[in-house]
DNA sequence: TATTTGCTACGAAACATTTCGTAATTACAT
DNA sequence: ATGTAATTACGAAATGTTTCGTAGCAAATA
């Protein structure tokens, strides 16, 4: 049965998603070993987990010979989207700007980062006008 | 005993906590209330949730007559901040650039707050000079 | 004084998340 | 063939979160 995704991947399964959407499609052995290098999780942990996000629709998988692989289904960026509307409503009221202003003065940035934001900017202000 | 503030707060408390920063010191009923306003939740939730809030750390206490008053314990820029760099861990693989693009990218803003980041940029320059 | 009202304390149910043990299956090596 | 290793399936324990019912107490009210 299909499903549609869903809204809120947890913790755990947004480490997952992490390792997938950096080395596209996984077994649960190599996504296992990436997690290890952090953390000590067990196989079966991963495996039940991808199991789990598979249900959900977070993930889909095909069938290799015996193993299974596993791709997301969503594209990185709209899971992030997904999670930073909720992410600025739960934490900021709402306010994605109060965020950024934030994040922006408690994190240390580069000079090219700078001048690819400002860069954005202008792009803004020039579709604003 | 008194307990270290700890670093994550649930959702629950989340909105317990939206709606002490912005009214001060208060009573449960008064949370609830506001609670109300968005979404159905009995009087004994909201009690039992800052009790344990309280317990955590993330509330203290004072009484008054009878009643019980309670406050934050970290003010909201602190806790803001935790809560971003986690999220910029778990979501944004640790890049707070990343978030605040995509954050940008991805909400309206007005001219003002434009501006407002724009001078923000300019003094994280000098700084950096 | 007797009753009602509003509060806190507390236990536990309901639900969600994370972890892992065990069994069954398949491939591989001896 | 037999045994070893790697895999999936599954149930369930352990943990964390949210919800609320009930009891007990104190204050206000009739």
């Amino acid at each position: 049965m299909l499903m549609k995704p869903v809204l809120k991947p947890t913790d755990a399964e947004l480490e997952i998603l992490q390792v997938i959407w950096l080395h596209g499609p996984v077994s649960v052995r190599f996504v296992n070993d990436e997690l290890n290098r952090n953390k000590m999780v067990g196989y079966t942990t991963t495996l039940k987990l991808m199991q789990i996000m598979t249900e959900k629709g977070l993930l889909k998988r095909s069938e290799e010979g015996r193993k299974h692989i596993y791709n997301v289904v969503l594209k990185e960026k709209e899971t992030k989207n997904l999670l930073l509307d909720k992410f600025v409503k739960t934490a900021f009221g709402g306010s994605a700007m109060d965020l950024v202003m934030q994040a922006l003065g408690n994190h240390q940035t580069t000079p090219d980062e700078l001048e690819e934001l400002k860069a954005l900017i202008d792009k803004i202000e020039k579709n604003n006008q």
